[in-house]
DNA sequence: ACAATAGTATTTATAATACAATTAAAAAGG
DNA sequence: CCTTTTTAATTGTATTATAAATACTATTGT
């Protein structure tokens, strides 16, 4: 099991975090208080205030003496926490979620794909030709094709020069892969989706920032 | 001084939370240990210890025995927490960050005013366009002339109804307040720039997603 | 001289316990 | 019925002790 090489805080966040995300505990809902947790977890309590100093940082929770630990409102959460994004994908995304996602990468991978178009550098274009060329293997069933995707959106992403972009990789990724789960996940790249992503990349290269954010 | 009404956790979080984006303490980096911090701040090791795992899930450091606390890559740091967002103010942002901050805008801030023109309900039209009446009373000097152009973006995000977009308002906040320290902080809002807001709501208002957009 | 191994010291990880501070809820007083 | 006081539950902070991880050093065998 993957979580036995983390430390015992990290593992009592990621429990309880996904808890959260899935539901478990509700918005306005109290957790167990700190001395039913250790019993709970069986741990020391320095473990267990660690775990919910890490999860109140991430915005999930507030704790304060008397009132215990709850779930505050969700929208002080940090939705683009690489953690939070994990735990969302734990859950079961619905349709608005989808729906959300997309959203949200309308708005950035055109501008991204612009930014990409003006200043990325030579070795940022060669990941992006590595990218596609492992989409291409994809579709003749070489390689893997859902990860190659990520990938090729990944490197679009680092092309933009711009931090706020690169952050963003992991919301991109886990919006691929929730995705993903709505498609068939065994249908693989179409030859057309490839040529799609090839065109982007042309226009990147070709420094057409316009017409590739089109 | 604002500091002394959060617990002490809290206190030391911030202050390196701080220190760490303004540079004093440079990616790679190692802070003072623990026992160091503990004299530093004058305070237990247990509230060092809570202090370094919430600066450890906002990914700005790491923790590991005989390693010590040390400054990870940036491309690490969770750009969108809102304390995160708070110390990047506090520091001293330079065009960069600037240019930054505006791309990103750019690929949000039409998105959600096409989805707000979509999915805006009457009190958050409403939201709207009380922002703008304190605009509008900034003009003639009896607002303040940043924060109610601050109330007017997010209540365009909130009326996007996505909880990314939501999330984003800390963002766009900071980004404006950036802005407002490179153009001059005393030049009220003009009649022009409040007439784009108001074209900008009435295209949300009459439903003209892809005009709101443009 | 070199490489593999074992040992040592430093630092964080975890635990256990005690007491202080906060505050929601109950009890007392008017 | 309302206000104030008390109480008790819960988190906040401090202290001490031990375990585990690991960078560095020393040893040993070739």
């Amino acid at each position: 099991m993957e979580s036995s090489h983390r430390n015992l805080t990290q593992q009592v966040v990621h429990e309880l975090g996904r808890k959260i995300m899935q539901g478990s505990y509700k918005v306005g809902d109290s957790l167990p208080s700190e001395a039913d947790l250790c019993i709970q977890f069986d741990i020391s309590r320095t473990a267990t205030r660690e775990a919910v100093k890490m999860l109140t940082a991430k915005g999930l929770i507030s704790s304060r003496p008397r009132q215990g630990i709850k779930v505050v409102d969700s929208k002080h959460w940090n939705l683009f926490d690489v953690d939070v994004l994990n735990w969302i994908l734990l859950g079961k995304p619905d349709l608005y979620l989808l729906r959300h996602f997309l959203q949200l990468r309308l708005g950035i991978e055109p501008e991204a794909a612009y930014l990409a178009a003006q200043y990325a550098q030579e070795d940022e274009l060669a990941a992006i030709e590595n990218a596609l060329a492992r989409m291409k293997d994809a579709t003749n069933g070489q390689d893997d094709t859902h990860e190659a995707d990520i990938e090729f959106h990944q490197s679009v992403l680092s092309a933009s020069n711009n931090p706020f972009f690169i952050q963003l990789k992991n919301f991109i990724t886990t919006a691929l892969k929730v995705n993903i789960r709505f498609t068939n996940r065994m249908i693989p790249v179409t030859v057309a989706e490839y040529q799609a992503h090839v065109d982007i990349f042309e226009l990147i290269k070709n420094k057409k920032p316009q017409a590739a954010f089109d």
